[in-house]
DNA sequence: CGAACATTCGACCCAATGGTCGGCAATCGT
DNA sequence: ACGATTGCCGACCATTGGGTCGAATGTTCG
């Protein structure tokens, strides 16, 4: 629990207030993930961060700004930067399979799955549908794609993206990265498990 | 949406009043499928009821036994009637992913899912999480049993009993009755893209 | 009929929580 | 050095929503 990341000098000073700012984000999405966003204060969050209450209101306009956040830096480690080009569909799924994974264990990946659209309010929710969207559309091109080019098992793409999100967006509610199996195994595992029921063997 | 489902004037008197109770549970289902739990305010069922807050009271304790009473109605489709004894594991498997699918699409399966324990009270989610954990060990001996006969190609059972449940847990996320998938079909090809990861072609 | 009981609800309570205000202190720019 | 700005917080506000009370209105049954 790095708490006292506070206090810390840096010169520069919007600098240090995105810095603080971060840190607000990251104790708010960690506090979302174990106790739920309903169950969780802005006083339990200042608590955590040892500072009061109306000083988290310096740093953002008010509690669904930060779940917004929350939710924005989550999507953006998948829409961000772009996948592979130049390779066949089961490449390119692997490589979302994984990336997707890391995401989802993730605090911000976590705090994406667990506390839904529903939370936000209408304006961000909006944002955030169509981030997901995004992701969504990803997936079922890449299936596309796969089908197209023969890499893999014609199918619905559109039911078989949601079957692969949802074994995936299910792992923040069982999976506990302190325990055998490591991230890494986890990412390997689900690629196999769509593998064999997605990949077509020449 | 059925609402004057109220002044049905049936004879006997502890009937009326367990029907009674059962079309709030009902409607407070969907309701919070609806908006959410959190969202969802004593005083909106009551008003989909066209009847008093004070009057639901009547009927429960509190919000909690509601919710605990949709969670108990979910986990009992699945827990109630035991599983088709002397087939093989895939048949079992089979069998088990038609019945949860089905969970999940009805309104309390949906509840047990959008909702989750967190929002429950202490004592009742203690309750509820056991039966959650004798369905996910049901599907897990499933596959112990398929790997054991044959029938279910190797893998580690916990691992693949949770991306299973991932897969159908997500269903109330995206899925919706009055599209162009129908329940059956819904549960035909979730049962398909599991059995082609899992089954063995012999 | 009348006593007990069941059902319903208007009015009320109150704790929790998101959010605001005004001031104090530290820091910065000139 | 000193006014202006930034960062921070104690005290406070306002609303929401779960939950209670007591009384009025049926309903049952001896």
């Amino acid at each position: 629990m790095q708490k006292r990341a506070w206090s810390l000098d840096i010169q520069d000073r919007s600098e240090q207030f995105q810095l603080k700012r971060q840190v607000v984000i990251e104790t708010a999405a960690r506090t979302f993930n174990e106790r739920g966003f309903y169950k969780t204060t802005l006083a339990d969050i200042a608590e955590e961060l040892h500072i009061a209450k109306p000083t988290i209101y310096h740093y953002f306009k008010n509690k669904d700004e930060i779940l917004f956040e929350c939710h924005r830096l989550g999507i953006g480690q998948i829409t961000d930067k772009p996948l592979p080009a130049g390779v066949n569909g089961v490449a390119q799924l692997k490589e979302f399979i994984e990336r997707y994974v890391r995401m989802v264990v993730s605090d911000f990946g976590t705090c994406l799955v667990l506390t839904g659209t529903i939370a936000l309010e209408p304006q961000n929710r909006d944002v955030v549908r169509k981030g997901r969207k995004e992701i969504d559309n990803m997936l079922r091109d890449i299936i596309t794609r796969g089908i197209a080019d023969g890499s893999i098992m014609p199918c619905d793409p559109k039911t078989t993206a949601s079957f692969i999100f949802g074994q995936m967006n299910w792992i923040p509610y069982w999976y506990h990265s302190d325990g055998e199996v490591s991230i890494d195994e986890l990412a390997e595992r689900q690629v196999e498990f769509v593998m064999r029921s997605l990949a077509r063997q020449k």
